[in-house]
DNA sequence: TCCACGTCTGATTAATTGTTCAGACGTATC
DNA sequence: GATACGTCTGAACAATTAATCAGACGTGGA
């Protein structure tokens, strides 16, 4: 087996094993796809966005100011939060009158809130249209 | 560090719906979980990290220098965020000699992962790999 | 028209975060 | 034992970020 330092492309570091590391590398997707992946992560991975979140997967369609009551936030925050959230396409709104309304508008993000639930053990979603097409209208 | 989850109306806050907000307000589940829960998410929002894990979804289990020439990070901040990840229980070590090899530790995140991937359009964990026998390495 | 209301925004501030550097630790080899 | 190596760690720094404040905007009602 080789035991020698190799030298990868850009720069000199150091390996134990190079071919899996080029396998691995070559797996993995590109820099940008991660970064955008990585954003929407982090997006969930505050508290205040992810009671916003978990309120729209459960309440369906709400107002900022119901949101910020319903997550004990300020309606600025919720406002600011919201526009983060709509800058990404995870909620949409649709206005009536001088009122915002707000919805989730990611299945994929739907999912990532779900499956993050049944993590901590929680399991809010199981009243949804996972097991019977009955109607799953909220 | 319960705030007021229980009872509504800490503060004097207007809303449009008042039922609403106290039906979704009481799905939600406890502060702490929330937190907790967007922990595990603001782990995966680091490019970093990200990569870190997918390197470790894809190669199973790897030394901390291979990680670092897989994810072009250096060996400080991968032994940084291995650490961060450790604590948290995504990510195991065992150590053999000198070497400490990492492995994916948490079925949820690796779900997350996968779906997550799914979400940018990439399939990392179908295992595209047996299709096309590359000769060159990168 | 004027005012009240819901929402949005920019700027400032404070807190958090990732990276780097320097060195420590334990292990293997000589 | 001494040295080289892989990994780990703390501290300092830079960069990003969330919360707050004050005020703007557009809408609806008087």
């Amino acid at each position: 087996m080789d035991t020698e330092a190799t030298v990868i492309d850009a720069c000199d570091l150091k390996m134990v094993d190079p071919d899996k590391v080029a396998a691995v590398r070559k797996s993995l997707p590109e820099a940008e796809d991660v970064v955008e992946l990585a954003d929407v992560f982090s997006l969930l991975g505050d508290p205040g966005r992810l009671r916003l979140l978990m309120s729209l997967l459960e309440g369906g369609e709400m107002c900022v100011c119901d949101l910020a009551a319903t997550t004990l936030m300020s309606e600025s925050s919720v406002s600011h939060a919201l526009r983060l959230l709509r800058a990404h396409r995870v909620v949409s709104v649709s206005r009536r009158g001088r009122m915002a309304y707000y919805r989730l508008d990611d299945g994929h993000v739907r999912m990532l809130l779900d499956l993050g639930l049944t993590h901590t053990g929680h399991t809010i979603a199981m009243h949804l249209e996972n097991t019977e097409p009955e109607t799953g209208d909220q």
